[in-house]
DNA sequence: TCTCATGTTGATACACTGTATTTCCCCACT
DNA sequence: AGTGGGGAAATACAGTGTATCAACATGAGA
């Protein structure tokens, strides 16, 4: 035996912390979506055996909720833009830029309340926005409203990119490439609006259309602030 | 050995098909969510093995849609009222309801594109109702609007229930009873507008609160289908 | 009626999972 | 030098989705 086949030494431990842990998680599913996320392979990016993880987190979930906050913290902008819309529309946009980097985040999104320090700070750029435009209870339904509409056209836009990821990149011929089900059925009759839906709708991409949704609820929203002139 | 204690035959196996499966495993989900949903449990009730499903199933992923689609039978109204926004509405609250039956539906909605044929008549429905009212790209829009806000605000509904359930079901005192965690986190002073909210707003119950941000999603769709007078 | 092919059913197997419990080893302190 | 004690690792367990394979009941053909 020499000092070149000699076997390494056990690897040291490398100290741990929850960022290096949720750092290691989110690239695991970056590169292999959630499912790819397991506290074992988790551990061993960190050169660590599986249970060392449970010092620093007590439940797989909450490994999840420490991803998301994490993210979280990508969606704050670095200045808040003065008008109230603009920060609103700038944070749904920048919500679903941090989906699309992270498409495990559709995954989570809503799933939980988020009350991590990054989730706390989003809802608070929110609400700030609105401070002073109208009375609390209001600024609170808007918010609301405006981050249940983007939640879930977010969720909408990840499954449909998974969906046309899976028949093979198709984009508008999207009934054909789903295979003869979703067509056989439109053939049926049974759903005409529908058919003529994906007939003769114009296929917009998926940012207009999602920036074109969020200034309609943007839009009701202005109108609950500034109540009509009587 | 008389016959009372001989063996039970041995089981003659029930026939199967897709539906009594998907009910099996709709009442494993209703019961104890849908972790507690596997294919071996969905068998044992069917007195079947695990592996008999693969004859009627080709995944576990295929399961959870057909699940879907089944409680979307739910969502349809026997009659179709005659107000598009009445339409919308009724659509949107009795998903809510489906929601709230089973609750499970929550983790599922949005995660994928529903291509089954209820879910296809969901969609059918919604665009009927816009059907002659709008050209069919903004009722396309329309419709995605309204069903983004909805799956979004079912979702956050059910989630902060389950936080509520989870920390022994606290109402009002969300931020006393999930725990010295975030009321710490509030008195930081870094959330002012955040601490206000939960400090001077007024607490109004789910069912009003989706009602509400509904309603603005709605008038915010009225304005489009009818444009303003120039 | 006997035989054989066929196709469905159940058993077994595998590679994993999250997590509880046990073992072990190294380091600091007496 | 001995001896705790504490943190890391190994092991263990009950479960998962699914592939593979063996058995068997049932139909057709002779």
């Amino acid at each position: 035996m020499t000092v070149w086949d000699r076997p390494e030494p056990p690897a040291r431990p490398v100290p741990l912390d929850r960022e290096r842990i949720v750092a290691a998680a989110i690239a695991l599913a970056d590169e292999g979506g959630l499912e790819a996320v397991s506290l074992r392979k988790v551990a061993a990016r960190l050169n660590a055996g599986p249970m060392r993880l449970y010092g620093y987190i007590s439940t797989k979930e909450e490994l999840f909720d420490l991803m998301v906050d994490e993210v979280q913290a990508e969606i704050l902008p670095e200045e808040q833009p003065g008008d109230w819309r603009e920060a609103l529309r700038v944070l749904a946009h920048r919500t679903r830029q941090a989906a699309l980097r992270h498409e495990w985040l559709a995954d989570l999104l809503g799933g939980r309340p988020t009350l991590g320090p990054n989730g706390l700070a989003v809802t608070e750029a929110e609400l700030a926005a609105l401070d002073g435009l109208a009375d609390i209870d209001t600024a609170i339904r808007a918010v609301e409203t405006v981050s249940a509409y983007f939640t879930g056209a977010i969720r909408r836009e990840i499954a449909n990119l998974r969906a046309e990821r899976a028949t093979g990149l198709s984009k508008r011929d999207w009934q054909r490439a789903h295979g003869p089900h979703v067509t056989r059925m439109l053939a049926t009759g049974r759903f005409p609006a529908l058919a003529k839906a994906v007939h003769d709708g114009t296929d917009v991409d998926a940012e207009t259309s999602f920036a074109t949704g969020l200034d309609w609820v943007l839009d009701a929203v202005a109108a609950k602030l500034t109540p009509p002139p009587a």
